[in-house]
DNA sequence: CCCACCGTTTGAACCGATTCAAAAAAAGTC
DNA sequence: GACTTTTTTTGAATCGGTTCAAACGGTGGG
């Protein structure tokens, strides 16, 4: 293999010095024309492709590139449809901005090779960071980081999320404005299986988001008259489970059956909506249905659901920009969802 | 903003040179027990986090990554199914070895920034290199490259493809096995508008994948006694088309219509049995469809895609060990592809 | 007691660039 | 022509490591 082509090797083929050599290709303004025409001609001859990035970093130590990390095996970001959205952002944003991005995985069973330690980045995007695993791992090696999807009490970690209490407070707004007075939550991550779960059994989750997205329901209803008994979460439980099954119990004595549905997840909402036309139940003009989260296939979904959207760009924007811009966010900076309506509420039935 | 800790720190701190705080991160069995404990104990005093990528990438000219590159915007690659797909296996792949991935953006408009010329990486993998432009674009940058999905009769650049013509071949024969005797074929990226185009326009077509299928289709139909001249090819335009249009004309005159679509994209075949089912035709005892391409959505289709599925985890290995180990392809690889039996392929009507 | 050998450690060279104070050259001024 | 200014160019320091030949200290054999 021939020997590669330094900026030396420029330098002298050209006959100036190895710093002028580095203004041609970095402010070329500070070299004479003649100078630099004739070191561009220099590299053009030996095949010298300009400066090579990684002499460029050690010096500047900046790389431009984010680096998106997650406590997944990789092709998770390929495949989870959080994930993916808000990559998708975050891959527009870099672009936009002319920066690089670099997909990290880390997991506990696997935590070699090409990792947060070794990723060629200026800061990471922590995805998925329910443990601390993920944020103790990053903390260590010095680099900024911001935690999307933080799910912890710990304010100190620095964090771009979403504003669930608010968002779910929103949803629910939404619904009695409607006129609807009978509601029932539909959450995950509580309980041991599908089914009913009690207010304690919420206050308890380990789940930010959940705990959040129930008190924004809570408040909204309270305010309406509306006390948290007499609002029934269901919940598929922690290791999943059928959302019909948790349903079918709601459901069972259709004179006191909600006519409104908060999911605390468009996934919920979407398996609801699939279930409740299944019983012959209509949606909206028997019962409502709320989501959250607005993933892609709420819009096309049959009806179209009505929730509440994350802000992925704005998530996106701002997070890159704190690690780019060194516009490090102070602990947790919530940002607000948006109401996106729908076909899937309509007015209460009468 | 306090110094950042560096190798030479640690050793000072622990009296040792620098070349053995090295050992002691790099090769620890060199380093006697004692010292080795001294300087990782003053490496935690410190804070070090261990050597910085950079120093080491420079000295070793080693990444360990590689850039998944694409002529479009980086969303592009979480949007579009087959960049989708096959960055899923990549992802896999480099994610078994402890290799890190980077996402790699260029556009002719937009050339700046983080791009070939900048990325930290040992070589790319190529999507979309329908154009010359990112092969000579990488070319420059003097690193390896495989070009995947090219689409070219240049046989110089390195590629790791797909045998076109041998899966045409394949889903051809599948169904001359089943009876079939009156076939058409479903293409894209010929002729101006939805309709029937003839061998001569699909000669022409600058898109090797196009022709070869088709090529592979004829040559099957010939073998069992069906000239090119009694298989239609409809395709829905160079700028895309309503499937339903090209497909209406072919099923104008029901008694001389194909009971078998060979069409070129699994997208292409989902159009088709979406048409048919609308004009009440069934798949596939009256017709029977066969896909290209193996695409997710092709698996659980009403009725599921027969389809010619592409070796996505070997395209995925192939190109990362040809980067990664120096095994670069010798112009062109030619993967097989795998014919997936389901259920929209039936014996012919009799 | 000398020497060869082994396991450790050192020190300097090198990787490929950027940066900046200072020197050199060119351009103005009077 | 001498003196300022301004524009270019130079050369050395620096970034944070890795690597390797050579030096070193200790051991065992003869």
């Amino acid at each position: 293999m021939t020997k590669t082509i330094r900026l030396k090797d420029v330098a002298e083929a050209a006959g100036v010095s190895h710093g002028t050599a580095s203004n041609v290709f970095n402010r070329p303004e500070l070299v004479r024309d003649e100078v630099r025409e004739r070191v561009r001609e220099a590299a053009r001859a030996l095949g010298y492709a300009g400066p090579s990035p990684a002499g460029r970093l050690l010096r500047s130590g900046k790389v431009n590139a984010i680096g998106f990390a997650a406590d997944q095996p990789l092709d998770y970001l390929f495949r989870d449809p959080w994930a993916r959205r808000i990559l998708t952002e975050v891959a527009e944003v870099c672009d936009a901005r002319g920066a690089g991005l670099a997909l990290v995985s880390v997991t506990e069973e696997h935590p070699t090779g090409w990792n947060i330690e070794s990723a060629l980045v200026d800061g990471f995007l922590l995805s998925g960071s329910g443990r601390k695993f993920l944020v103790e791992m990053t903390q260590r090696r010095g680099l900024p980081f911001v935690s999307l999807s933080l799910d912890t009490r710990d304010t100190d970690v620095p964090a771009v999320c979403i504003d669930d209490f608010g968002g779910a407070q929103a949803a629910a707004r939404h619904l009695l404005e409607l006129g609807h007075r009978r509601f029932a939550v539909l959450g995950f991550a509580l309980g041991d299986g599908p089914g009913r779960v009690t207010p304690r059994e919420v206050q308890a989750t380990r789940s930010m988001n959940v705990l959040e997205r129930a008190r924004g329901y809570w408040a909204a209803l309270a305010e309406a008259g509306i006390p948290e008994a007499e609002v029934p979460v269901h919940a598929i439980g922690r290791n999943g489970g059928n959302v019909g099954e948790a349903l079918a119990l709601l459901f069972a004595d259709r004179a006191t059956a909600p006519t409104a549905i908060l999911a605390m997840a468009d996934r919920l909402a979407l398996a609801a909506m699939a279930w409740l036309e299944g019983q012959g139940l209509r949606v909206p003009q028997d019962v409502s249905v709320v989501g959250f989260d607005g993933v892609p296939e709420a819009a096309s979904s049959t009806p179209p659901l009505t929730t509440m959207e994350q802000p992925y760009r704005r998530i996106a924007e701002r997070s890159v920009a704190a690690i780019l811009d060194d516009a490090m966010p102070e602990g947790r900076e919530v940002l607000p969802l948006d109401l996106v309506l729908r076909a899937s509420t309509g007015p209460a039935p009468s």
